[in-house]
DNA sequence: ATGAAGATCCGG
DNA sequence: CGGATCTTCATT
């Protein structure tokens, strides 16, 4: 296999976002490692936003699997989600942190004055760096010839309540992997 | 129309 | 720690 296809996304949200860590995602001349993720449920999620916003419940319901949800969050930051469905249970994925890879000068350019390590070390970090937003929203990118994502394995996964959140903190929906710089907050 | 809340980040 | 800055949604 070469790159993850729409098929990855048929799963559980955190099964989907376990099995991300240790897999390398590309995006337009930029790659990274992903070391971070979470899992939002759309059913009995209170922090899901298909909780409280029936837009999101609309695009789970319009939209295939694997497409991207991009939304801008407290109106500074693009935060970058891919949708799960069409298996066990619906939901998001949310891409928190990576170890950069390549494109890291279009990196820099992007988020100046960042050592590497920290360039895609935060949800808002990541887009970015990747130059990432709203025009990317929905987009079918695992299709697109210079986007995917390719598999490999975790190193020491950890896992923790998920981040930044007001209501559920109690699920242990955030991943990680256990030796990496990048991630967004240590692990406790 | 208006207000509140929000899966964050940065600088003082 | 507070401010930035914008969208979605509910209420008036």
């Amino acid at each position: 296999m070469e790159r993850l296809t729409p098929e990855f996304f048929k799963r559980t949200p955190v099964d989907c976002a376990r099995d991300l860590i240790g897999c390398t995602f590309e995006w337009r001349g930029c790659s990274g490692r992903i070391v971070e993720t979470e899992a939002y449920a759309a059913e009995g999620d209170p922090a899901c936003h298909t909780f409280f916003r029936p837009g999101a419940r609309r695009f789970v319901a319009d939209h295939p699997a694997g497409h991207a949800y991009v939304y801008l969050n407290y109106g500074v930051h693009w935060l970058f989600n891919i949708l799960v469905k069409d298996g066990p249970m619906a939901g998001f994925v949310l891409f928190r942190a990576l170890e950069p890879l390549a494109g890291i000068e279009a990196m820099r350019v992007r988020r100046p004055g960042r050592p590497d390590h920290e360039l895609c070390a935060g949800p808002g970090k990541l887009t970015r760096a990747l130059g990432i937003d709203g025009g990317h929203h929905a987009e079918s990118f695992l299709s697109l010839p210079d986007c995917g994502i390719r598999p490999g394995p975790g190193a020491g996964i950890l896992s923790g309540p998920r981040i930044g959140i007001s209501v559920a903190k109690d699920f242990p929906w955030r991943f990680g992997e256990a030796n990496s710089r990048s991630l967004s907050q240590k692990f406790k």
